[in-house]
DNA sequence: AACGTCACG
DNA sequence: GACGTACGTGACGTTT
């Protein structure tokens, strides 16, 4: 049957070496690539060798094996893969077939397993093996017919060479590594036994079977008794460093026959790569050729059966309408031909359907998968019966707790892209059921990246949108209000139709995204800053925050005691009831009945204006204002706080999970909602009382850490004002500063009222402020706040000329960037109306700065869960509100704690910033004293 | 659903 | 000189 040699390429050993061997190198998108190129242009050359016949590259299909069975720390200490080699993964596999040469993996087997079992087939035809790779690992499989090839230093690997490593014949290369061990792999070997008297042992009696039968002979006492004693360790040891090679194969050696790849294919991933040499040799005619060798054919040669032959071909038909090939998966040789798909193809969109809205609550009911467009499958997993008291015997479908185990290896393995929108949300129900789900995409992000608030980002929004596509809507399956249905009663032909659409949709998008995320520029922002979160944000949400029922209970109830006096105090002042709560009746009573002088009507409805900023200063005078503002407070407290918050303790957790939108806000903060626990109380006495039922479990401390005026210090960064940069530089007081500058009042000398005055200009100029503003702020007249004003910017022209700027750039962008390049859209900014413009370029002056500390809280989110698994620490990450972090951190491990979030935070803006950024911490029982 | 108000950064 | 008057959020109660 050979008729040549086999080249068996091992791809996740290559990927490594090539890695680290290589100079850094990035694709058009800023991708790091140079394991990538490396392993191309190594390919590429085995190509073009005429000595050549066959070729297949292998790799390892996920972490864990049967080795692990056998020794739980197997590979342990492996540190995680670089964050530059990370993303090289997924693109390793893509040029393998950009290239079209068959990509062997298989679940439970590493890839040198694989590389034995096909080296020993092709052995046993009376064939010859060269093994493209210098893993000393796969040296015990060199024999007549087999060698190795290094592909870095191009160095052959025989019989000889293997004796010089290891001082023993290929054949007792296991019995050696059994015995001095692999502190890489962390196969514990023989304790103090190293290469050379394990050579030496070996030569001698051949095999550590032998040898433990001989230990009588042994000489020397400590190693005698050493060998004594760990007899098991040395025969585990044989067992996990011996490679197994009886599996069926995936894939016969018949379809490894060496192809060219198609031109058509290749030519766009080395493009995307700007790998410029290869593709001159394209263009050229030395690399691949323009007819045949269908892309897909990899898909076939990796040893499933071609399951989709028309659909591979699908996407290169610009078909306005979308082909729809939608499955049900009710039976476990369904679900693993779709799983073997989704791990062939390297990229699979996943979306979860379930009970409801609220993440932390909702319950799973099943998964739709797709894995190319058009392509997509629906596993029913929670579905009931229908009818009711007439109920049918519930649908076929698979038990879900096998379903969640076949799926596992999927979701976690780094070689398969999962693509998900919002899968935040999927990431929190999944967690549920011990699913991680890595390496990930999310389309919401990818959009939210892209076009910001220029429009919405929901699927069925964006599937119009981009697509030209109406999706089914959840209303249309599950009803709305009161006669709407549980996805779990929806009729699976139905639940099919719905969720495989989503699926499919989301796989659309992707590519769509991925494509401009690479022309816009944005691949950087969506990569290091957004895509992070994600994962970190579920984890947050799942985790929640502890709060104390019988406080919140206590406070309802104090406050509801005194609302009630208050409203009686406030009827009895104005001689009359009325609703209190009615603004529209309370403006009439109060300027129209009682005639006070008002401060304005509201805009719309034309009604006296009640807010507490026209009632604030009317309140010294007239009794029934201050009380009227009294009993605003308490009832703002109870009803917004204190109430509501006792309803959102989740029963099954005795926390509170709120829900973060990541793609709402037009500056890139993320919002909390369900609830709110961004506007929890903190400026009054009586506000903070609700901060003290957020609580530590026993043994457990609350950990606030802010980053201290953090957008201060990015208006002076961005803006460039030299003083400014300097004061933060030097520790300076920032506030007392400005005061200096435009009051004259020498720094020593500072009242409290001059810095108060000050700090609100200072924020003032961070919200493009008015003088009008300004002296509403700090009761002044508008023509002393212009003075204020004027001072200021005479003091700090920079500050002048970077508000233009951002003006200017709106106007002639629509947008304006953060110092991480995220696009805040403006509109209105080119408005007739110079009301609705002013306000545009007070947004132009604000984002940049609100937005680019938005991006370092996410980067530094993004960073922390690493960074304090690395320190070893247990602290939960709860809440992030802005500029702060909320932790929830065991006593013992305080200080440590603090120290890592500091220094992420400070750390997380990596050299773009040269003010220093600074991070401040505060402990205590509950929120309220580590605030 | 829109509005006014008010809680936070 | 007009226009309205400090940026970004979400939740509640009232009114339409």
């Amino acid at each position: 049957m050979a008729d040549g040699t086999l080249y068996l390429v091992d791809g996740s050993g290559y990927i490594f070496r090539a890695f680290h061997a290589l100079p850094p190198m990035a694709s058009l998108d800023g991708t790091p690539v140079n394991a990538v190129f490396g392993f191309t242009n190594m390919i590429t050359k085995l190509l073009a060798d005429a000595g050549s016949d066959r070729l297949a590259v292998i790799f390892d299909a996920a972490r864990v094996n049967f080795r692990n069975d056998i020794y739980p720390d197997y590979k342990a200490h492996r540190p995680p893969a670089p964050e530059e080699l990370v993303p090289q993964f997924a693109l390793i596999r893509e040029a393998t077939r950009a290239l079209n040469v068959p990509c062997i993996e298989m679940e439970g087997y590493e890839a040198d397993d694989l590389i034995a079992a096909y080296a020993a087939a092709e052995i046993a035809e009376g064939g010859k093996v060269v093994i493209i790779s210098s893993d000393k690992d796969l040296m015990q499989l060199v024999r007549p017919g087999v060698t190795m090839l290094d592909p870095m230093k191009n160095r052959h690997i025989a019989e000889p060479e293997v004796f010089e490593k290891f001082g023993v014949t290929p054949d007792k290369v296991v019995d050696v590594q059994a015995l001095c061990g692999d502190s890489v792999d962390n196969v514990p070997g023989v304790p103090g036994i190293g290469p050379k008297t394990a050579a030496e042992l070996i030569n001698l009696y051949g095999s550590v079977e032998n040898l433990l039968e001989h230990l009588g002979e042994i000489k020397q006492p400590k190693r005698r008794e050493t060998l004594e004693n760990n007899r098991e360790l040395a025969l585990i040891s044989k067992q996990l460093v011996s490679l197994k090679a009886d599996m069926p194969l995936p894939a016969p050696l018949t379809d490894f026959e060496k192809r060219m790849p198609d031109t058509a294919v290749l030519r766009p991933f080395l493009e995307r790569m700007n790998f410029r040499s290869l593709v001159g040799k394209v263009d050229r005619g030395e690399l691949g050729k323009t007819v045949g060798g269908r892309p897909g054919s990899a898909i076939s040669a990796a040893g499933a059966p071609d399951l989709f032959p028309a659909a591979v071909e699908a996407p290169k038909v610009a078909a306005p309408a979308i082909a729809q090939t939608y499955e049900l998966v009710t039976d476990l040789a369904t679900l693993d031909k779709w799983i073997a798909a989704a791990m062939q193809a390297g990229v699979v969109a996943v979306d979860t359907e379930t009970t409801g809205l609220d993440a932390s609550a909702a319950d799973l009911i099943g998964v739709s998968m797709s894995v190319a467009p058009g392509l997509a499958c629906y596993i029913p997993l929670g579905h009931r019966s229908q009818g009711g008291l007439l109920a049918e015997a519930p649908p076929k479908q698979i038990a879900m707790q096998e379903a969640v185990d076949r799926l596992r290896p999927l979701l976690a393995d780094e070689g398969v892209l999962k693509v998900g929108h919002n899968l935040k949300y999927d990431m929190v129900i999944l967690a549920r059921h011990d699913l991680t789900v890595a390496p990930y995409d999310d389309t919401l992000l990818m959009s939210y990246v892209l076009d910001g608030a220029r429009n919405g980002h929901g699927m069925d929004e964006l599937s119009d949108l981009h697509l030209g596509h109406k999706t089914i809507t959840y209303e249309e399956v599950c009803g709305k209000g009161k006669t709407q249905i549980s996805f779990a009663e929806v009729p699976l032909d139905r639940a099919l139709a719905y969720a495989a659409e989503d699926a499919d949709v989301t796989l659309r998008l992707h590519s769509l995204f991925k494509r401009r995320l690479i022309e816009e520029k944005q691949v950087q922002l969506y990569e290091r800053t957004e895509r992070p979160i994600v994962s970190v944000v579920a984890l947050m949400e799942d985790t929640g925050i502890r709060v104390e029922p019988d406080v919140l209970r206590r406070l309802s109830h104090d406050f509801g005691t005194r609302a009630v006096e208050m409203e009686k105090k406030v009827h009895e002042l104005a001689g009359r009831a009325f609703n209190l709560g009615s603004p529209k009746q309370l403006g009439e009573l109060l300027f129209g009945e009682l005639g006070i002088k008002h401060g304005g009507k509201t805009g719309k409805t034309d009604n006296y204006s009640t807010a507490s900023d026209v009632l604030e200063p009317l309140a010294a005078e007239y009794p029934i204002v201050r009380a009227v503002l009294d009993w605003r407070q308490i009832t703002k407290l109870k009803s917004t706080y204190t109430d509501a918050l006792l309803t959102q303790i989740n029963s099954r957790t005795g926390r509170v999970h709120t829900s973060f939108g990541l793609a709402g806000t037009s500056t890139g903060r993320f919002s909390s909602s369900d609830p709110n626990l961004q506007n929890i109380p903190t400026r009054t006495e009586e506000g903070r009382k609700i901060r003290s039922a957020f609580v530590a479990p026993e043994g457990s401390k609350i950990v606030s850490v802010d980053y201290s005026q953090i957008e201060l210090r990015l208006l002076a960064e961005i803006a460039d004002i030299a003083a400014l940069k300097q004061a933060f530089a030097d520790g300076i007081d920032i506030h007392a500063l400005t005061a200096s500058q435009v009051f004259g009042v020498p720094l020593d000398q500072m009242d409290k009222d001059t810095r108060r005055k000050a700090k609100a200009i200072n924020f003032g100029i961070i919200y493009g402020m008015s003088a009008f503003g300004l002296a509403a702020n700090i009761n002044v007249s508008q023509s002393e706040a212009s003075s204020f004003i004027k001072a200021y910017f005479e003091r700090y022209p920079g500050i002048k000329a970077f508000m233009d700027a951002r003006k200017e750039e709106a106007r002639t962008f629509g947008y304006v960037e953060t110092l991480f390049g995220r696009r805040c859209f403006v509109p209105g900014i080119a408005d007739k109306n110079p009301a609705r413009r002013n306000f545009a370029e007070r947004q132009a002056i604000n984002a940049p700065i609100q937005g680019t500390a938005a991006d370092i809280m996410k980067r530094a989110l993004g960073r922390m869960p690493q960074a304090l698994a690395e320190a070893k620490l247990n602290a939960k990450l709860m809440v992030t509100v802005h500029d702060e972090l909320l932790f929830e951190v065991p006593e013992a491990e305080i200080e440590t704690t603090i120290a890592v979030a500091r220094r992420v935070m400070e750390g997380a803006h990596d050299g773009k910033v040269s003010v220093p950024l600074v991070a401040e911490a505060g402990i205590g029982n509950s929120w309220a004293e580590a605030h």
